[in-house]
DNA sequence: AGCACGCCGACT
DNA sequence: GTCGGCGTGCTC
């Protein structure tokens, strides 16, 4: 190792899969290729680990030494240099730094410096043209022969082993030049696995292999969305269209045209839970030029299914957020559905916001974003509202349905009527009574899992809590425990109160558990399921769940926001909310958007087949503004609403947002660094404001104790700067802080 | 994230 | 006298 370059040596930028660190300077030796994307192995400190190449020409570092890179991996970009880039305007935007940001735009085993490798079938098939031959042939070989000439495209060796061919026979004729072992790639295809009809599906039941014929405010939509694709310059169209308006089918005629102009297309959906039907209706048009992209596959289904895109093999990528960082090259669209989901943003370093990145990556090639949703984001709106983007109105549902009926029930006079304990309210059960009767379907919203949210003590008031957490524990009925929902520990259900050794422990607050008791109780004959994280864990269980409703084997569907996403159930006429002010009460700056978001969506799934739908929603707060615009499906109501909150509070998207959260021992120690990062911070950011420190809305989690601020100002890039510099300042700290820029929830 | 260094408590 | 607990600092 020596310090100062040798003429021939180039000096290269590398991000390593690193937090925190920036881009490191290292030597490249020799006069091999070097490319940016590429990986190379590497020296840091005492040990080797797998970088990427971001930059063939760096600056020296005149403060460091240089080191010499070991091992060049690939001669040509394995990430995709405009990919590269992506990322790295990822790890400087939410200040992550680049090596976790490039980690994202790699599959898994990559990272370790993997080389391509995919799964191989070992398949016989006939020579085509035998050498004559005298030799006669055994029995067992005859067969064999037989079998192959049935089958000319060849038949695997696990199937030929199975018809009782065994090895020596193979062998054999082999040997004889009759036959010949040909190795198949074998895709590890997710879909065959996770799909609803076995390995065969390429396409979802019913659904249609054509473009159906479109509304004409659905022909309006898709005229102005393919004239801003055929400009062939960025832009950002916001498709803003009630529940059931047939959104869905204007990106696949929009795919569908990108796709024919040789643009390829991304398409982002928020859970993993969305992607098979997602996928199923992209394949029905595309067939197998359609790749997955998501958490949820093995390591061996997201190696093949990253390098078929790599390869251009793919014309459609569809995945959750990490899509976004697709080796796709000519991306034309970016799709991005119900752009207003939480589950877009990443809640781990990096924090990217996929809807955010699609929209810097079209920039940067020159693509059309399309966000699609029925309840956009407050920030989306605006954007459009500002002119920055395009807003497309669908305020019509397809084959002229009507939108659900909507009736509040003030819970209040539920209980006046029938007592406090009631859940299920006299309209509601009428309602469901009434479905039964007809053979329709029942959906029923709780957006809170377990039996009951609180054990209390009746003579001291005390209630139980998590040992670890400042939360209350649930309690679930079925696994007769209680259980901390934010780090899981679990506990017997104790028979006295901790506190005072009372013995009158009561439950309060509802659960879906609770809910399925009750509406067992009420309808004893019904075909009843819950969808819940606690009831479908396993891979494939929501997909399962979901198809049983879809075939009517349900008359009562009982579940969290699980159930109100995406799905279509054309058999679902009634739609119940229990508490719809479930969510409002957080001290989150968005409890309003999410719960008029949440009821917006729910009560879409009312009525989508031939029978008009009617939603009821119980709350104990009729008159909020949330729920009245969910109520009515009045968007621009609610927009008004909740910019005005917005406004006056100075929260985004009236301003940009950095939260800070500040970790500790005690609830002092995490109180002091804050304060001490928030002056720091302060005397840099002059001109915009920093708010607290504060006790977090959850204070203490997992035995941490936690300390928020927030930086608040109209650019981001001097907030960002005043605040990393103040780290810079307590370089201690970073261990224990959590920047979020844009933060979607500030629990 | 790793890994080394370093400074205090419980064992051979 | 050492082993090892995890705070702190560094990595081109």
């Amino acid at each position: 190792v020596s310090s100062s370059p040798a003429p021939t040596d180039r000096v290269i930028s590398v991000a390593v899969p690193v937090p925190g660190l920036g881009l490191l300077s290292y030597r490249a030796p020799g006069s091999g290729p070097l490319a940016k994307g590429a990986r190379v192995r590497v020296p840091l400190g005492g040990r080797e680990v797998v970088g990427c190449i971001t930059d063939t020409q760096a600056p020296t570092n005149p403060g460091h030494t240089l080191r010499d890179v070991i091992d060049v991996i690939d001669p040509e970009p394995f990430v995709p240099p405009d990919v590269v880039d992506l990322a790295l305007w990822v790890g400087e935007y939410y200040a992550s730094g680049p090596g976790a940001a490039l980690a994202l735009a790699m599959p898994p085993a990559s990272r370790e410096g993997a080389r391509e490798s995919f799964a191989r079938t070992r398949v016989l098939e006939l020579v085509p043209d035998p050498p004559a031959s005298d030799a006669r042939l055994g029995d067992k070989q005859r067969v064999a022969l037989e079998l192959l000439r049935a089958h000319p495209e060849g038949v695997p060796t696990a199937d030929a082993t199975a018809k009782g061919i065994g090895s020596g026979t193979v062998r054999s004729l082999v040997e004889r030049a009759l036959v010949r072992i040909r190795e198949d790639v074998r895709w590890r295809d997710p879909f065959a696995t996770s799909g609803t009809d076995g390995p065969a599906a390429w396409s979802v039941a019913g659904a249609p292999l054509q473009d159906v014929a479109l509304t004409v405010e659905q022909a309006d939509a898709l005229r102005r969305l393919e004239d801003g694709l055929a400009a062939g310059v960025f832009r950002t169209m916001l498709l803003n269209g009630v529940t059931g308006s047939g959104k869905t089918e204007l990106y696949l005629q929009l795919a569908a045209r990108a796709v024919t102009a040789g643009r390829r297309v991304l398409v982002l959906v928020p859970e993993i839970a969305l992607t098979p039907v997602v996928v199923g209706l992209f394949r029905s048009r595309f067939g197998d030029r359609v790749a997955i992209q998501h958490s949820g596959l093995s390591d061996g289904e997201r190696h093949d299914q990253w390098h078929r895109i790599r390869r251009g093999e793919v014309a459609v990528v569809v995945g959750t957020r990490t899509a976004v960082f697709a080796p796709t090259e000519h991306v034309g669209v970016l799709i991005v559905d119900e752009e207003h989901d939480s589950s877009y943003k990443q809640d781990e370093a990096p924090r990217y916001h996929a809807r955010d990145v699609a929209i810097v990556r079209a920039r940067a090639q020159g693509a059309l974003v399309v966000l699609g949703s029925a309840t956009p984001s407050l920030e989306s709106v605006q954007n459009a509202r500002a002119g920055r983007y395009d807003e497309i109105r669908l305020r019509r549902r397809v084959m002229n349905r009507d939108l659900a009926t909507v009736r509040i029930v003030d819970m209040r006079e539920e209980y006046a009527a029938a007592g406090a304990d009631v859940t299920l309210s006299r309209p509601l059960v009428a309602a469901i009574t009434n479905r039964l009767g007809r053979g329709e379907q029942t959906m029923v919203l709780l957006n809170r899992r377990g039996y009951a949210t609180v054990v209390f003590c009746r003579q001291c008031a005390a209630s139980l809590e998590c040992p670890h957490c400042s939360v209350s524990l649930t309690f679930h009925r079925t696994q007769r425990r209680v259980r901390c929902h934010y780090c899981n520990y679990a506990t017997a259900v104790p028979r006295r109160c901790g506190a005072c050794g009372g013995e009158f422990l009561e439950q309060l607050g509802i659960g879906t558990e609770r809910i399925e008791a009750d509406v067992r109780t009420a309808f004893p004959g019904a075909r009843i399921v819950r969808i819940d994280r606690d009831t479908v864990r396993r891979r494939g269980a929501v997909t399962r769940a979901i198809d049983a409703i879809g075939r009517g084997q349900v008359d009562i569907v009982i579940g969290t926001q699980m159930i109100a996403k995406g799905h279509d159930f054309p058999g679902v006429t009634l739609v119940g909310v229990i508490s719809a002010d479930v969510g409002l009460g957080l001290a989150d700056f968005r409890a309003g958007e999410r719960t008029f978001q949440l009821l917006t969506q729910v009560v879409g799934r009312a009525g989508r087949g031939d029978h008009p739908g009617e939603a009821i929603v119980q709350t104990l707060y009729p008159g909020h503004y949330a729920i009245q615009a969910a109520a009515a499906q009045d968007y621009d109501a609610f927009y008004a609403q909740e910019m005005q909150f917005r406004t006056a509070m100075r929260y985004p998207p009236t301003v940009a947002m950095i939260s800070v959260l500040v970790k500790g021992r005690s609830a002092e120690a995490a109180m002091a660094d804050a304060l001490d990062l928030v002056k720091r911070t302060r005397r840099r950011h002059p001109h915009g404001q920093v708010v607290g420190p504060a006790p977090a809305a959850l204070a203490k989690l997992k035995d941490e104790f936690r300390a928020q601020f927030f930086v608040k100002g109209q650019q981001r890039k001097p907030m960002r700067t005043a605040l990393l510099a103040a780290l810079d300042e307590r370089p201690e700290l970073k261990r224990r802080v959590i920047v979020d820029v844009d933060p979607v929830s500030v629990l």
